[in-house]
DNA sequence: AGCACTACCTACCAGTAGGTAGACGAATAG
DNA sequence: CTATTCGTCTACCTACTGGTAGGTAGTGCT
């Protein structure tokens, strides 16, 4: 059952990775931590050495997400191209961020679907600010004749959910493609047809 | 912590709807029989008269579930209205029955995260046949050029994620609108918002 | 009255959950 | 060379899980 995970990488690591792969798969109820440990190839005991309690384990895996995708988006979003071409950056990073991460996508989902529960961090909270932002972003266009006037709180719901899916229902999603979801080839199509839908929306 | 929940209804029924409700909050792994029969008013053994078993009780609200569905979206699949107004009619149509039922929605959301495990439904085999469809009206409308090209079966995922996340991720979207997702009103604005959307990306 | 049936109960079972205590061995520092 | 620290282990704890056993009211039929 134990997977081939580089044994360089630290104890530590090893328990997030497996954790992650997990936690994703299965939930947060879903998942022992013998399960964890069992993957990493050490007993619970052990496990709980480098992590005080399995909430302790849940949070670490979040934060690390979450400060991982800040950090990727930011960039995207500080970058000095404007109108459309922002629109299209911010989407094309997004899609490779999920892609690159399609477990982080799994955990988030869930967490967006229990309302937070297991967390100390306040999921809604942090992403609020980049909400906003883009709120005023959109609005700022709209206004400007540069998009079609839509409801843009409600337009950026509609992306998330477009978007995010993809990753987090990916096997579900694998049935009906008759494919797999996840392959690059797939991917990258998803992203060109969200990206062709959005500018066909959003473009005159 | 019992609910008031309608006395004329029979046991069965209220175990029905308690269950719903907490495995739409909770999920499957993340709510216990116990939990369920408390909020009934009954104990456990009493909950397990009346169905053989968790997953068995689980399976018998899936059923329900899908059958609602079913029966609900195909009046509107059946109806003459053809072109865009067919379209339009079906997200209608989804809005309310996802509306009328959100808790499903939230539930249905788990199995595809989860990839079906917990049931001996198989949910897109069930899906598949009206997703497949729906592949073909697609394909007929762009080739009659009635609506823009895309690629007909991502359109549909993004149509599914767009649609299915306003009420599966309700909790998480209560704190970005600031307000509760799932009031008549706010509703009525998410469904106005993606017929509009989807009309601005399909109609010329 | 006698019987069968429903719907509930308490008490219990084996199994597993998260978590703790304490021992062991290896490495390391003084 | 000893003392300490680290990471792991076995053995154990309590709480709770899904599920079962057996019993008991109440209902309605014969």
């Amino acid at each position: 059952m134990a997977d081939a995970i580089d044994p360089q990488k630290s104890t530590r690591d090893q328990i997030l990775d497996e954790a992650l792969k997990c936690f994703a798969e299965r939930g947060y109820e879903g998942t022992s931590l013998n399960d964890i440990a069992a993957g990493v190839g050490i007993r619970r005991p052990s496990l709980l050495h480098h992590f005080p309690s399995k909430e302790n384990l849940y949070e670490n895996l979040f934060e690390r997400l979450l400060s991982d995708w800040m950090e990727r988006l930011e960039v995207s979003i500080a970058s000095p191209v404007s109108g459309w071409d922002k629109a299209e950056l911010v989407l094309r990073s997004g899609f490779s961020l999920f892609a690159d991460t399609p477990d982080y996508v799994r955990i988030m989902r869930r967490e967006a679907l229990d309302g937070g529960e297991h967390l100390g961090i306040d999921l809604a909270a942090v992403l609020k600010p980049l909400f906003d932002a883009a709120v005023i972003y959109l609005d700022e266009q709209m206004r400007a004749g540069t998009f079609r006037t839509h409801d843009s709180r409600h337009l950026l719901i509609t992306g998330y959910g477009a978007i995010l899916t993809y990753f987090s229902d990916a096997p579900f999603i694998d049935e009906l493609l008759e494919d797999r979801a996840l392959t690059a080839k797939n991917v990258n199509d998803h992203c060109e047809h969200v990206i062709g839908f959005f500018r066909a929306a959003l473009l005159n």
